[in-house]
DNA sequence: CACCTCCCTAAGCGCTTGCTCACCTCGGGG
DNA sequence: CCCCGAGGTGAGCAAGCGCTTAGGGAGGTG
């Protein structure tokens, strides 16, 4: 628990103080048992406010679960167009993009979790521009593998759906990682960046 | 829908009738809204019955859950034990575990969604023994690879962190095919296969 | 015919849920 | 000094929840 201190981190840009507290309470609980189990008490009580204090800040409790959900999403896909646009071959930068996603998806795996399994509690418009922001993900991702494919570096007679599977294996981190098992996010990263380089039929050693 | 009527071969087993139409019920319930959003109302509803009805089979709703996720599991468990005791070469049985593995996830994604992602709304109990055939899985699939490793046919420098990304890989089918999608269970099986011989370092072709 | 068992239903109980409302507190400006 | 808006509280409402209970009808057996 001293290591999520960290998170308050991700959440810096949401302001004032008792929305943050807020939006970090609602992350542990919907991680813990899903957003349809938690009580807008439970995450009033976490904050250390009472049930009604949580909607001075927010609507309702699908707002909260919005917010996460976007601020979450745009970090990921911040992190995959970095690895995109960053200098180095294809293998350089598919092995940066999975390595720095898998990180963030280990390390934060209680946003992720939310992030990743918690959409179908999203309204139908918040729902719709999620999508559009994890169609933008894919793209970034194979963009990155079109261009190992064209270069010659890899080899894969399936481009999109190596790209999914790689997001696909990624994204499940989330949903195994615990933060009390014997592997680091750094790791983790580290492993699964090498996997994916052999998903995508990469020769070279 | 039409092609969800196959899946009452798989609750062959759960008799009477009206018990087993209250499981195929719950099942594309919970897929598709999750166990905590879905109500014994809405079960009952789909089942044909009135929501009193679902109390004479079941003595809760979670022990509903309970049944779907035990006789999924041990479906699933099942076909990954049967093809490591498959003959063939660590490749083969490899490649043949992640093939229907991963089309019994893509032909029954409702059930498998629920089976993978609705396990933490179980009471303790259950919770545990579900975990233990989950272990069971995973010591089927490792068991292939360490052959695989032993015989000189695989070269992973981590078995137990590719057979986790390897099983993890073919869970999350569960979570994105779609039957409406491009892709058959078969199509998506036989490129699983392929991508997991990658993943472990199987070097023939 | 009576009688039992097996399924099933209508009605509803006790409780929790998301959310609201009237009111309180407190620092800062005129 | 009063007033004000921003941020908070305690109490509680309407609705929906999981589940129970009393009773009914169909089918087999004496």
């Amino acid at each position: 628990m001293g290591a999520e201190g960290q998170q308050s981190g991700q959440w810096a840009d949401v302001t004032p103080d008792a929305a943050r507290r807020l939006v970090i309470a609602a992350v542990e609980a919907f991680a813990e048992r899903g957003y349809h189990a938690t009580t807008t008490r439970d995450i009033a009580g976490r904050a250390g406010m009472s049930p009604a204090a949580l909607y001075i800040h927010y609507k309702t409790k699908e707002e909260l679960l919005y917010r996460i959900s976007s601020v979450g999403h745009r970090l990921a896909l911040g992190i995959l167009r970095r690895a995109r646009d960053s200098a180095g071959s294809p293998a350089d930068r598919l092995s940066e993009a999975v390595r720095c996603f898998v990180r963030w998806h280990a390390e934060h795996h209680t946003t992720a979790r939310v992030v990743q399994y918690e959409l179908g509690a999203l309204s139908e418009e918040h729902y719709a521009e999620i999508v559009s922001l994890r169609r933008d993900s894919d793209a970034a991702v194979r963009t990155i593998v079109e261009d190992g494919v064209a270069s010659g570096d890899f080899g894969t007679p399936d481009v999109p759906g190596t790209t999914l599977a790689v997001l696909s294996l990624c994204i499940d981190v989330a949903r195994w990682f615990n933060a009390e098992g014997k592997r680091t996010p750094d790791e983790v990263g580290e492993l699964y960046a090498d996997l994916a380089l052999r998903m995508v039929g990469y020769a070279k050693k």
